[in-house]
RNA sequence: UCCUCAGUAGCUCAGUGGUAGAGCGGUCGACUGUUAAUCGACUGGUCGCAAGUUCGAAUCUUGCCUGGGGAGCCA
């Protein structure tokens, strides 16, 4: 405690972590539970600084008790003055007498949503604006905080800039989705030319949408600053139903200039040892608790991408493995497939039991800017594939040799004009060079082992929910 | 978008053609250095919505809406 003379305003967490006892501080926030006794009441008082919250010992001879405590019910805001002591119950190191008590808001116990008790997660999203005061919630947003942290240490450490990509955007990105459009048109008169919109007449002049990532822009920069990395968030419009997908998400794309394949597997590497590192450092007690209460495979997980190294295939033989396993899948197996989940799941939890990354993948199935490998039959792609939520990672060696890259421009069926200023950067100083993307939430969902992506963003966007 | 399961009290669920139920929560009381406190009483319903079958529907049929799980698309 820095000030423990002095009458001031701590964080829980702080109180928790480093209170003394006889120091008299002001503590705020949120009334978790209260249970009264005959001559006092116990409230356990959360700010959100940590999992555990402040016990506060309120004395019937406190001014105004009577009509405080009527007032204060799971949820209620205080502002509470009081003195720290050891506690003799069991539980905590300290807890407060409370001095001076001020109730900031009420929670009518009638209507507030939140119970003492254990909620699904599914009546917690119909709270999105409530759910955050529940430990489970708090305890995944902390470790969303801690693992955004660490994506910025990582990289700024190793002198990678951050670049600001747009989120408006008239590109497509190779096609990676269905993309929200933009406009400011009333959508009740669009205006019609020939039988179509006359997007001339719009913002921008032309059909403009969200984006869906900021790899192009993130190329253009590392033709500058060598390393970059963007952290933002992504649009996509498709129609996905699932436990691991979002209309809105936050990706982070690395791009190094004068870099291939293998030191793109290195840095993805050792960028995830690192994140899970930091918050196992620094979240210690919201990774119990998730290790506790949601999935009991969490600290062994974190203990496996720390110390283990990851396991490293090409698609050739990631087939041949598969081919092997005598496994009856759903999907036949075949080389050229684009392998389903089923296949992945196989891949990285039964037979690697880690993550492991699969690399040069067939041409057909990959993007246009992946760089064509000696032999044309496969581009220096690589997947890393996560147990239980399959790939989190996606990266390549971009193509950086212009005549290949128009030509597989052209082989998808794409306009190299559109692409005029991509191609520029093969024109002008082109390098080898390589990035990545990774899911933010996929990551954060890996580490709290959370079982659905909405539980690991505050405001989750899917189809049919914008609600908060 | 497809497959599948579900929707009944504030929450979690039982009820499968004949008077709408339990636990938790909430309220009141008792008791108690408690910590998901404990004990007792009370409280609580447009059975997702709409139509149909039936003497009678939470229950059967059809359509729609919403949610979960799986798949596809992908990160």
């Amino acid at each position: 405690m820095t000030q423990p003379t002095q009458c001031s305003v701590f964080r829980i967490s702080q109180v928790l972590r480093s209170g003394e006892p006889d120091t008299t501080v002001i503590i705020r926030g949120w009334v978790r539970t209260k249970r009264e006794q005959k001559t006092f009441t116990f409230i356990e008082v959360n700010d959100g600084s940590s999992m555990a919250g402040l016990q506060v010992v309120v004395s019937d001879a406190i001014v105004g008790y009577a009509e405080s405590i009527k007032r204060i019910n799971t949820g209620a805001s205080v502002e509470i003055e009081g003195k720290l002591v050891p506690s003799p119950g069991k539980g905590q190191r300290l807890e407060m007498q409370a001095i001076a008590l001020t109730v900031h808001g009420e929670a009518d116990p009638e209507t507030y949503p939140l119970q003492k008790k254990r909620h699904s997660f599914e009546f917690l999203r119909d709270i999105g604006h409530l759910r955050s005061r529940t430990n489970t919630l708090s305890a995944v947003f902390r470790v969303r905080n801690a693992c955004a942290a660490a994506v910025h240490q990582f990289f700024q450490e190793r002198g990678f800039l951050w670049v600001h990509t747009p989120i408006l955007t008239a590109s497509d990105c190779e096609g990676a989705g269905e993309m929200f459009s933009v406009t400011r048109f009333d959508l009740n008169k669009l205006p019609i030319k020939e039988g179509k919109v006359d997007f001339s007449q719009d913002f921008f002049g032309k059909p403009t949408y969200l984006t869906v990532s900021g790899q192009l822009e993130a190329e253009i920069m590392a033709m500058a600053f060598s390393d970059v990395y963007t952290f933002g968030p992504t649009f996509r419009a498709e129609n996905s139903n699932t436990s691991r997908h979002l209309a809105e998400f936050w990706m982070v794309e690395p791009e190094m200039a004068f870099c291939d394949l293998k030191g793109d597997m290195d840095l993805a590497e050792s960028f995830l040892k690192y994140v899970f590192k930091h918050v196992m450092e620094t979240c210690q007690e919201d990774m119990e608790f998730l290790q506790q209460r949601i999935d009991d495979s969490v600290l062994d997980t974190a203990d496996n991408i720390i110390n283990s190294e990851f396991a490293r295939v090409t698609y050739t033989e990631a087939i041949a493995l598969l081919e092997k396993s005598n496994k009856a899948f759903e999907y036949p197996i075949a080389w050229g497939i684009d392998m389903q989940s089923e296949h992945e799941r196989w891949l990285a939890e039964e037979y690697f039991k880690k993550p492991v990354i699969v690399t040069n993948y067939p041409t057909e199935i990959k993007a246009f800017y992946m760089r064509l490998d000696d032999g044309g039959k496969t581009v220096s792609a690589m997947d890393i594939l996560a147990p239980k939520i399959g790939e989190i990672i996606g990266g390549s060696q971009r193509e950086e040799r212009l005549d290949v890259l128009e030509s597989r421009i052209r082989a998808q069926g794409l306009d190299p004009e559109v692409y005029w200023w991509y191609l520029d950067l093969r024109r002008y100083g082109t390098v080898p060079h390589a990035g990545f993307g990774l899911g933010f939430e996929r990551l954060v969902q890996f580490m709290t082992g959370m079982a659905n992506i909405r539980d690991v963003i505050p405001f989750p966007r899917t189809p049919m929910n914008v609600e908060f």
